[in-house]
DNA sequence: ACACTTTTTTAGAACCATTATAAAGTAGAT
DNA sequence: ATCTACTTTATAATGGTTCTAAAAAAGTGT
């Protein structure tokens, strides 16, 4: 299994329900954006065994921590996460309630002038809002 | 009262709440950024009189409608407002979990050259996370 | 001022995403 | 195989937000 070694590399015991919850994040051609409950029903879907809800909130968030997710900024009563970890951006279609990615090509150069003492930069995330 | 006028313009009634609850708002020299239980604790310490939590969430939320405030689009358990609904961007302190206001002039120019069939951009967010 | 309609406020219940708990199960090391 | 630390699990608890339905207030017409 290919996420044996990415699990025990990020110090993650690589157990049956880690390595599932990868191969339905992970094993996909395009990256997406979920919640929490969109993730449970995907893993209900295509997987034939159940995982708890608790596991699915603790994997997630193990995950993140480690870099191979991202939440995405988003006023929602659910959290938003992003199988794209790379730096980019997102449209959000308000009516729809979608997200879009946006290439970081797509938005032009940011350049954060104001500075804060002692304060570094550790991301800079843009959301923009569509409506029709 | 100043506020009468402006909440008569919107279809809103000026009631003892709304009108005090503006004064909590907008009597203030600058602008600033709160929760929920934020404002219900101002108002508590600021005015005698106790407003109900459900008048404090029901008036933010007419208020924010009719462009009196705005959401900021971060991930927490709190949704956060801002009585700042000029174009802006914000710092947010990962340590101190705190918000601080970039002006649009201490973020250069966003160009957003990905185009979505049909829709328009009704805002540009930006959200820089600061660490030590 | 009064009667009438509509909007607003209110306390409390309900909702629901998320987190905590504690017991049972599993992984890895010796 | 045994031990220890970590993980999973079902369920309970938490807490921000929304709903409900009754009482209060605001607006309108007479």
């Amino acid at each position: 299994m290919k996420y044996i070694e990415k699990l025990r590399n990020s110090g993650l015991r690589p157990t049956k329900q880690r390595l599932q919850i990868c191969e339905v994040l992970f094993d996909t051609e395009k990256t997406f954006h979920f919640t929490i409950n969109d993730l449970a029903n995907k893993i209900k879907k295509q997987l034939n065994n159940k995982i708890s809800l608790a596991t699915i909130y603790n994997t997630v968030h193990a995950f993140e921590k480690k870099g191979y997710l991202k939440q995405i900024p988003i006023n929602s009563n659910q959290t938003y996460f992003d199988t794209n970890v790379s730096d980019h951006h997102h449209f959000y279609d308000l009516k729809e309630e979608k997200l879009i990615d946006l290439e970081n090509s797509d938005v032009g150069p940011i350049n954060i002038l104001k500075k804060i003492n002692g304060k570094k930069i550790k991301s800079v995330e843009v959301l923009v809002k569509l409506e029709d």
